[in-house]
DNA sequence: CTCCTTTTCATGCGATTGCATGTACTTTAA
DNA sequence: TTAAAGTACATGCAATCGCATGAAAAGGAG
């Protein structure tokens, strides 16, 4: 049970002080970049919003005022998707590449920072498995 | 940088998984068990806010409202300090130390379910490992 | 004592989240 | 075709968060 807390409370505390790093540099929050990464991983196609929302982990409603601010701000575009009247087709514009492009760097760097850096080879392997174990969803990385 | 990415979305996951069943439960979020828990830690003496802000990684303002709503529904008392003008203490009430009680048994269970049964004896040693040379605050568990 | 800095906590305000619900479209089935 | 059920997404509203700031007290320097 202390286990429990500890992980919880370190994994919060990494993600917090890697936002933090990233905000300061002045880049938006980590989850717009999870989403344009999603969206350049599908490109040219685009994703439907639920296809986004289940690789992201996110509520419905959460989703919607996402791809709502990314398109305001021009990183992604939504158009009405043709085979379904419901639904909406995200993709990434040109403005979203340029920001994955230039968060990368600073990205990789906080997390070489506060996470990789501190871990071995050995660490790495175990982590990966244990995360496996954990992972509520079943997509495991290593099936 | 994937098992970076991993990690943060199964503990997120995770997280999320034992958060909604409390909730469905009917017990308030966990950041209030984990108030109360400090406190009870603390008892018979209470804590100043600052103190539990430390403990639980908080930020200020976010615990000056979290002391607000526990104290408004009873399950804390709050009370000037008398060696510091600035400062409040936060005692635990009676009520707080039923709900502790209440909460505990579905808790446990929870994490149980979601977390320790998912894990043998040597991932709980590994990750314990792995989270003391993550953690920022290098509060380790076992120094 | 007086002034200045630091610490502790509170709060107004805009942005975000969660929940419940609404709208529009698709699918199913008679 | 038509009605019922299901799916995809949006949104009003209340609660919460984050930020900046404010107020009150403590600690120090002169």
């Amino acid at each position: 049970m202390a286990l429990w807390a500890r992980f919880m409370r370190v994994s919060q505390a990494v993600l917090a002080d890697v936002e933090s790093e990233l905000k300061a540099a002045g880049f938006p929050p980590l989850a717009w970049y999870d989403a344009l990464l999603e969206l350049r991983r599908a490109a040219p196609d685009g994703l439907r919003q639920f296809e986004l929302r289940e690789r992201m982990l996110l509520a419905q409603y959460n989703l919607s005022r996402l791809s709502d601010r990314l398109a305001a701000v021009g990183l992604a575009r939504r158009e009405p998707c043709p085979e379904d009247g419901r639904g909406q087709v995200i993709f990434l514009s040109e403005k979203g590449r340029a920001l994955l492009d230039a968060m990368w760097p600073a990205y990789r760097s906080s997390v070489a920072k506060h996470f990789a850096e501190r871990l071995d080879a050995a660490d790495a392997e175990a982590l990966a498995r244990i995360l496996d174990q954990l992972d509520p969803t079943g997509s495991g990385g290593s099936e």
